[in-house]
RNA sequence: GCCUGGGUAGCUCAGUUGGUAGAGCAGCGGACUGAAAAUCCGCGUGUCGGUGGUUCGAAUCCGCCCCCAGGCA
């Protein structure tokens, strides 16, 4: 007996991803689990994009709002996670679909991820006090010294890699090209496969901007006025979600809505063009499929493929 | 109909005394191993409204025409 096949629908926001996962589990009794770094975190359902609660009541949902925004989920700690839902689904003996539009996750997911210890916090600060001490150039000397492969790859002005190789090396005592060395994949290569939804260009950036306007229009600026009154670190993952800066300078006056509307779906359009630069560059063999196509598409393409 | 001010990049606009054009925003291409909705690198994409003319040379000067915004009728 085969084990129940795992499935990856990418693409980028707005191309109707949630759409085609939840009707794909309904014909096929799967399940669903998110692979978005947004949708991971409760609190901001309608600037995520979140599956509605009726949505989620029609098929079983996984890692949707399962972080509280005052964390700081990462790939690693979503990989984890993920792999104990999959694991979960499989023994129920149903299919696995994973969404989402977080392309760091899916390559974790197949092509696996360094198992590199946590970076403890005290060591991340040390970094960041070097770093304005020494500066970047001083930084890269010293990563050149520790880890010359790093700092040859990582590009001028990239201070979150930078800083991240160095901390790694101080947290671990290895180079963080050295842990990279021993990744291997997670899900058996045969174990999986994997779809991108495609939308012409044009078409899909009418989409975002809809979107947006009917996320202000549905509530998304109290969801974001709620996030501010918890006076979170500005520097955790949701609080970066697309849309929150602009709507909070909205919610100051510094803004006004139909300014911070065109911020919000300019930075949107703009993710989306680097998730489409991503899938095309890394994830060329997966199979492209046009978010008017109905699941009977879907499904065969899964099915053909296992 | 007349007067005035405008028609230059997708948008808003600059453009010195004539030497085939720039800025912001938008956009486009790329990188990507624990913040990835993050972070970073690169790129002006143009019948200067049209058409004649003056000139070695016109977005710049002249004529005619078209369009837009005000004003006067």
């Amino acid at each position: 007996m085969t084990a129940p096949p795992v499935w990856l629908i990418a693409g980028p926001t707005a191309s109707g991803k949630s759409a085609a996962a939840l009707a794909l589990a309904r014909e096929t009794g799967g399940e669903i689990v998110n692979a978005d770094s947004m949708q991971l975190y409760a609190g901001l359902r309608i600037l995520t994009a979140r599956p509605t609660p009726e949505d989620e009541a029609a098929a079983p949902h996984h890692l949707f709002g399962v972080a509280d925004a005052g964390e700081a989920w990462s790939v690693g700690r979503w990989l984890a996670a993920a792999l104990d839902a999959v694991a979960g689904i499989a023994a129920r003996g149903r299919p696995a679909i994973v969404v989402g539009g977080t392309g760091l996750y899916f390559r974790a997911l197949t092509h696996g991820l360094a198992d590199i210890p946590p970076v403890p916090a005290a060591v991340r600060a040390s970094v960041q006090a070097d770093y304005e001490r020494l500066g970047e150039a001083g930084c890269r000397e010293r990563l050149a010294a520790v880890d010359p492969a790093a700092e040859a790859r990582i590009a001028s002005g990239d201070r979150q890699r930078l800083s991240r190789a160095l901390e790694v090396f101080v947290a671990s005592g290895r180079s963080l090209s050295d842990w990279r060395e021993e990744t291997r994949p997670t899900l058996p290569p045969d174990a999986w496969s994997g779809v991108v939804l495609t939308l012409p260009r044009a078409e899909l950036y009418a989409r975002i901007d809809a979107r947006l306007e009917a996320m202000i229009a549905t509530g998304a600026l109290a969801e974001v006025e709620a996030l501010l009154a918890r006076r979170l670190d500005p520097a955790l993952p949701a609080m970066k979600a697309l849309g929150v800066a602009a709507l909070a300078e909205a919610l100051a006056g510094d803004l006004t809505p139909v300014e911070a509307l065109a911020h919000a779906q300019a930075e949107t359009r703009r993710y989306a063009k680097r998730q489409i630069t991503w899938f095309d560059r890394q994830n060329p063999g997966w199979p492209r499929l046009s978010a008017h196509q109905g699941v009977a598409a879907l499904q065969q393409t899964f099915l053909r493929k296992v």
